[in-house]
RNA sequence: GGCGGCGUAGCUCAGCUGGUUAGAGCAUUCGGCUCAUAAUCGAAAGGUCGGCGGUUCGAGCCCGCCCGCCGCUACCA
């Protein structure tokens, strides 16, 4: 199955808290299926960027006395360094106080406007001054007797009435169930889809877009005295970047191959409000959307754990970057919540990394260099392996396009530890050089060569590496599955270098 | 309350439209090997497939009830 050209995002993370590793979990994962896809030759656009607005940025700005702008640029940065450290391979980096992106914002606004689907209202509500937020009745507590307060303040809120703009969701009901029957890949897993069914068949009701009394934000086109509230200013970044209301045929080009990395805290807000906003507009919805969990620590969320989070760079110091990035995409599905824990990253590490591919490596390697001369002889092209190989790339490949990292991480070792039981049983140290152990060295040279492209996506660095030590030329990000994950092109007689242990166990 | 999901070896999980002795990885035990990062290979052990009842020639997979756990139930990014 060929994609041919597909864009991928993960969210636009707040840039009020300091990048952790529930951040690094989506977007290592969007860059392995961004790599995988470059990987086939399809032609890839990834996006990750940071989202600057709203009441939030604009407080902590004046608390720290700067401009909302520099603030959250400043704390942007954080972000832009941890892609770096991960060794994420984003085509752009979006910021939501851009230009650009205000000018996309501002034109999807007027389109939606203009097509009918944006009116005035009124929303009404409970508003605590101190918060300068709306409560829900449900999120009231009582103080001293007194019902109706702030949780935050703790003092009574106010029943407000704001004038604000609403967008009318509820007219998209039957558009919406109509695409996700027509693409039932388009809500990824079946789980999350389930939910978003469940939302929108419980009724769909209209959503305010703008507020009067926040300043730091999008001016609406047509009443500048409003800014955008949230939807349409975050959402709206993914069309940003391909040029959406700026450049038609950019936009065209990517639209809709968009395929969303989210956390299921935002489910709702890309498999509902943003496919209806986009219809509103007369655009097509995304592709598809992959819904994730959260990492556990402890059986309690991540962000919620302050005290125990976990940051990548901790990580990235002891076990060292491509280390981490397998840990991120092998340990938890994507999916379901999944606990993270140091003990586990040990565990996966000295076993499935140092265990059984970096100490393949090293014993494939010494036993070319004192039964083969260092030089590498070609495989069979009859090798049992040949036809392990072929269901590992099947599975591999499906896996990676569902998109199940894990599972497809979890099918590649099957080869690694196919091989290690191959050289098991043809013990080649123990016989004399010749034609056979140049057969079976030749062979586990080749599953290696194999397991390497494979793994590629996940680990650049380490693969690389591993790359030159197999004594292959040019870089292994720059082959092309299916082709050269096939059994056989491994070509022999080049030198193999043993090096250094790539993993060295913890 | 409503809607949805889950409960399978010590741990993390696979098990498609029901069909011979229920699988994988890790962990454990025993044995082999010694090329390798005390790595690896083989074998074994380990499960009343949450419980009860039903449908069926036959159910982990279908139906009903029960127990336990979790998610969603909107303008919070």
């Amino acid at each position: 199955m060929t994609v041919g050209r597909i864009y991928l995002t993960t969210p636009i993370y707040y840039v009020n808290a300091a990048p952790h590793v529930g951040h690094a979990y989506t977007t290592v994962n969007a860059d392995a299926i961004a790599r995988w896809h470059r990987l086939m030759g399809d032609e890839v656009m990834f996006l990750t960027g940071t989202d600057h607005h709203g009441l939030k940025i604009q407080r902590a700005a004046e608390a720290a006395g700067e401009s909302p702008q520099v603030w959250s640029d400043r704390n942007s940065q954080a972000f832009e360094d941890a892609n770096v450290l991960l060794n994420i391979s984003n085509d752009d980096f979006i910021r939501t106080s851009e230009p650009r992106h205000y000018e996309s914002v501002a034109w999807l606004l007027q389109r939606v406007k203009d097509n009918g689907f944006i009116r005035k209202g009124t929303y009404e509500g409970l508003y605590c001054v101190g918060c300068e937020a709306y409560y829900e009745p449900s999120d009231l507590i009582e103080v001293n007797g007194e019902p109706n307060c702030c949780p935050i303040h703790k003092r009574p809120v106010e029943f407000v009435v704001e004038d604000n703009y609403f967008f009318e969701l509820s007219a998209f009901e039957d558009k919406l169930l109509a695409w996700l029957d027509a693409n039932p890949d388009a809500v990824t897993p079946v789980s999350k889809r389930n939910e978003v069914l469940g939302f929108i068949k419980s009724g769909l009701r209209d959503f305010s877009i703008s507020r009067s009394s926040i300043s730091w934000g999008i001016p609406l086109p047509w009443d500048p005295e409003h800014v955008t509230y949230v939807w349409f200013d975050a959402l709206t970044n993914y069309a940003t970047a391909v040029g959406l209301g700026r450049d038609q045929e950019r936009f065209d080009h990517w639209w809709p191959t968009v395929h969303h990395m989210v956390g299921k805290d935002i489910l709702r807000f890309h498999c509902v409000y943003w496919p209806a906003m986009l219809m509103a507009a007369g655009l097509l919805p995304p592709q598809q959307i992959n819904v994730h969990g959260f990492l556990l620590i402890g059986g309690e969320k991540l962000s919620k754990t302050g005290f125990a989070q976990i940051y990548p760079q901790d990580l990235a110091d002891e076990f060292g970057v491509d280390a981490v990035r397998y840990h991120l995409l092998r340990e938890v599905p994507l999916g379901a919540d999944g606990e993270f824990s140091h003990e586990g990253v040990v565990a996966r590490y000295n076993s499935d990394l140092a265990n059984n591919y970096g100490n393949l490596v090293a014993r494939t390697a010494t036993v070319v260099e004192k039964k083969c001369g260092g030089v590498g002889p070609a495989p069979r092209a009859d090798s049992p392996l040949a036809a392990v190989a072929a269901e590992v790339l099947a599975d591999v490949s499906a896996a990676w396009l569902e998109p199940l990292p894990a599972k497809a991480l979890e099918a590649t070792w099957r080869l690694i530890r196919e091989t290690n039981a191959y050289l098991e049983q043809n013990a080649p140290w123990k016989a004399d050089p010749g034609p056979e152990v140049d057969a079976v060295m030749g062979d586990a040279l080749e599953a290696l060569r194999i397991v390497t492209v494979l793994t590629a996506p996940a680990m650049p660095t380490i693969c690389q590496d591993v790359w030159e030590r197999l004594g292959l030329p040019g870089q292994v990000l720059d082959q092309r599955v299916p082709a050269a994950a096939m059994w056989g092109g491994y070509p022999g007689g080049l030198t193999v270098t043993k090096g250094t242990p790539l993993f060295p166990r913890k």
